[in-house]
DNA sequence: AAGAATCCCAACCGCAAGTTG
DNA sequence: GCAACTTGCGGTTGGGATTCT
C-alpha cells in the first residue's frame, strides 16, 4: 500500500486475513465478546493490531452481516438517505440492517455515484448539474419520463411533441444558467460583463422579437428577480410543462414498475419497507425531471425497465436540430 | 491466447470524538 | 482541566477478478 503501515513497527501482521485468523477471532468474540479491541489480539492469539481485528469483525465476520448484491429497495434507501445525510456512511448503515458502512460506501463509490453523474446529477447535492452539456441526458430523457408516467402508446406525433419539449426545456435550462451568471455578475459592482448576456440569448434565438413575448411569459418574477441580483432560484420555469420530479421519485416509479414486471419482488418481504424516513420528511432531491437512465443505465433495475417498456429512440436529426439551435 | 484496461472490495490510514484516570 | 488512550468514521489504496482489445 502507499502509506506506511501502522502495525509493521510492532511486527504485527497486516493484509488479507486467513481462514485460521478468522476462526480465532470469531471463536474468541463468541466466547468473550470483543471487550477491549486493543487487548483482544493478544488474548485471542492473533498477531494483528486491535484496529485490524475490529474492522475484520465489523465488516466481515459479524454473524448478522448480509451478503450479496444490494436490492433495489436498499439502493433506494441509500440514495434517499445520502441526499439527507451526505457521506455519513455509518448513519446510513444504521437504516440498512446487515449492511456495513464500508459496504455502503463502496457501493456508493462504485455504482451509485457514477450513475448519478451519468444522469447529469451532482452526486453530492443530488441536484441536476448546472453545466448545460452535463444536463443534456436528463433533458433528453425528460420526454421519456413523461411517456413512462403517462403509459401512453407511443406515436409519431407525441414523439415529435416531446422532442420539441425537450429542445425547449434545454433552451430554458441554458437560459437559466445565463441568468444565474448575470445575477452573479450584477451583484459584482465592478463587472460590466452582463452586457454579453443579450448576445448569448440572441444566439440561441430566445431574444428574437417573436420569442420575446414567450420569454416574458416564461420569465417568472423569480427569474427576473434573479436578473436583478436577488433570490435567483434554479427551479421550474412557469409557462412550460416540466413536471416537478426528483431523482428519488423517478427511481421509485421505476422500481414500482420493475416490481410488477420482474423478479425483484422476490427480494422484498411482504409489505416490507426499508425506508425509515417518510418521503415527506425529506427535502426535495431535485426540482428537475430526471432521465430514464438511458445509456447511464448500469444496474439490473434499469435493464428490467428497458425490457418492459419500449421507449423511443431519438433520431440523429433530432440531435442535429437540437445542436444547431445552439450553434 | 495474451496483454491492457477497468472494476470492485477488503483493508489500510489518519483524524476526531469520546472516555478514562 | 488535561493528557493519554480508545474507538469510530470517512477517505483512500492495492491487488485480484473481470472485461475489453
Amino acid at each position: 500500500m502507499g502509506r506506511s503501515p501502522c502495525c509493521d513497527e510492532n511486527g504485527l501482521k497486516k493484509g488479507p486475513w486467513t481462514a485460521e485468523e478468522d476462526q480465532k477471532l470469531t471463536d474468541y468474540i463468541e466466547k468473550h465478546g470483543h471487550g477491549s479491541w486493543r487487548a483482544l489480539p493478544k488474548l485471542a492469539g492473533l498477531n494483528r493490531c486491535g484496529k485490524s481485528c475490529r474492522l475484520r469483525w465489523t465488516n466481515y465476520l459479524r454473524p448478522d452481516i448480509k451478503r450479496g448484491k444490494f436490492t433495489p429497495e436498499e439502493e433506494q434507501t441509500i440514495l434517499q438517505l445520502h441526499s439527507v445525510l451526505g457521506n455519513k456512511w455509518s448513519a446510513i448503515a444504521k437504516h440498512l440492517p446487515g449492511r456495513t458502512d464500508n459496504e455502503i460506501k463502496n457501493f456508493w463509490n462504485t455504482h451509485l455515484k457514477k450513475k448519478l453523474i451519468q444522469m447529469g446529477f451532482d452526486p453530492m447535492t443530488h441536484r441536476p448539474r448546472t453545466d448545460f452539456f452535463a444536463a443534456l441526458p436528463q433533458l433528453i430523457a425528460l420526454a421519456n419520463l413523461r411517456q413512462l408516467v403517462e403509459q401512453r402508446p407511443w406515436d409519431d406525433q407525441s414523439a415529435s411533441q416531446l422532442q420539441a419539449d425537450a429542445v425547449q426545456a434545454a433552451k430554458l435550462e441554458y437560459l437559466q444558467c445565463l441568468l444565474q451568471s448575470a445575477a452573479a455578475i450584477a451583484t459584482s459592482p465592478s463587472s460590466s460583463s452582463i452586457n454579453t448576456i443579450p448576445t448569448d440569448l440572441e444566439q440561441i434565438g430566445l431574444l428574437s422579437p417573436s420569442r420575446m413575448s414567450s420569454l416574458s411569459s416564461l420569465s417568472s418574477p423569480r427569474i427576473m428577480e434573479g436578473v436583478n441580483g436577488h433570490d435567483l432560484v434554479t427551479g421550474q420555469v412557469p409557462g412550460i410543462q416540466i413536471p416537478s420530479s426528483s431523482f428519488f421519485e423517478h427511481e421509485q416509479a421505476i422500481i414500482n414498475c420493475t416490481n410488477q414486471n420482474s423478479d425483484y419482488s422476490a427480494n422484498s418481504g411482504e409489505g416490507e419497507k426499508l425506508l425509515l424516513l417518510s418521503e415527506d420528511s425529506l427535502p426535495p432531491l431535485a426540482d428537475f425531471p430526471t432521465s430514464n437512465f438511458g445509456d447511464a443505465c448500469s444496474t439490473s433495475s434499469c435493464e428490467a425497465v428497458g425490457n418492459s417498456t419500449q421507449l423511443p429512440i431519438w433520431s440523429d436529426s433530432f440531435y442535429d436540430e437540437f445542436m444547431s439551435e445552439f450553434a
